[in-house]
DNA sequence: ATTCCGACTTAGTTGAGACTAACTTTCAAC
DNA sequence: GTTGAAAGTTAGTCTCAACTAAGTCGGAAT
């Protein structure tokens, strides 16, 4: 009902949200990589790039042909929308009864509309959760990250013993498809070989008889800690 | 992130709801009257009016300079989101710990953006409500409205004793008021006299020490039903 | 019957945020 | 060094939903 304006659009979250994730490793993030990550054009994109860095304060330092980085108050504003995100998920899991792979869509639209008062809530139903249901961390009160030194499934070799982290939440599909094979954050596993021909890994999950066998493609988007 | 067009927008939800709320009553709604109730202008009203009523199916029944009623579809779809708004009302009420008074714009907010999954996951997790904190009904999942028999409180004589049934909840400000003084849905109330001068009134009510005075504009927005 | 006011409509504009089409830059391969 | 593709930008357009300004309509009071 209320007409209120917000401060920052959701278009503009979402490509703060987007930059925030491309910009972990590589130093800039691409015109190209913001346009595939939100589905819209190129031309979108540099527009709308050019609006963030035209923001007061800016919301990201824009060099044409070079790429974008967030500033401090675009960064900012890209941990709170994924602080709200990673709450909503774990609230959706644990207290509505989602599944793992039917959180993800509905926290993307609500992480735009929810207020402060609303995280609060969230925060105190929870009890300060600090890791959403695909084992994300989620950022804390003052916007501080946590980090988990993980990496990716497919960097381990024969013999490893780890426990699943974090699995990469965009894919609903991917989600499905592993919950049925019991690869879920906290499930303990050993890795048994690797092919030299498809680079398949052979695992054995804790609580679930038989061996897995996953593709690289899929192993490079499961992050493990090392077991003990 | 995911940028999937609803069926019918945040606006339309809006336009919806008002026409609805204004058409209990009188038969057509004016133009001036949805202006008012959304705090835009009437010239921006009558181009809405018109796309409503050139959608497939259509969700009003327009005519120019007589007013709009909704069809059938524009009513399931308002009755649609009222639901969806009254349930979330109960929601941040009994499960988040917000005030009376804070449910309302958060509830504006979420209403146009949750999925029939979270629908369902609230009616599971607040055990199917029949009511909002402010004694509104909830429309049933058939989005069938349950009415309550009640008048409003200004309509009341000395003498009689009432149960407060539900409180106009657009305006914070009075909600507050009111909660300070007590008056809540479910609460009784007995009317001890009211003023021949100004129309106001002097209640007793229950669990509440001294006499509360209300002016009859307030009067007007409180809604009660008798007490046995 | 005229007048006047308020409700309503029309016409034209704006700003967000998307699009396509066409041009430029960069860079790797030859 | 030229060339060709991929990445990036510019220019112009579209839709949505708001706006203002300038009319029109209709009913009540004179």
């Amino acid at each position: 009902m209320e007409r209120t304006a917000e401060h920052t659009s959701t278009a503009v979250d979402d490509y703060l949200k987007s930059i925030f994730h491309l910009t972990r490793g590589s130093v800039r993030a691409g015109t190209r990589d913001i346009a595939d990550a939100l589905r819209i054009s190129q031309a979108s994109v540099t527009a709308m790039l050019k609006k963030l860095a035209a923001m007061e304060p800016p919301m990201v330092d824009y060099r044409k042909r070079e790429g974008v980085v967030l500033t401090k108050h675009g960064e900012k504003r890209a941990l709170s929308v994924i602080r709200h995100h990673r709450l909503l998920e774990t609230f959706l899991y644990q207290t509505l009864g989602y599944s793992w792979d039917e959180v993800h869509d509905e926290a993307c639209r609500l992480e735009h509309v929810i207020s402060d008062r609303f995280e609060e809530g969230l925060v105190k139903l929870l009890g300060n959760p600090t890791h959403d249901p695909h084992g994300d961390p989620i950022p804390d009160h003052k916007l501080r990250l946590g980090r988990t030194a993980t990496e990716a499934l497919s960097a381990l070799h024969p013999g490893d013993r780890v426990v699943v982290e974090r699995v990469d939440d965009k894919d609903a599909e991917l989600l499905r498809y592993l919950a049925g094979k019991s690869v879920l954050p906290g499930r303990r596993i050993l890795v048994l070989s690797r092919s030299n021909f498809d680079g398949n890994l052979s695992l054995q999950v804790s609580g679930c008889r038989g061996k897995v066998v996953l593709g690289p493609e899929i192993a490079e988007r499961i992050f493990v800690r090392l077991d003990r």
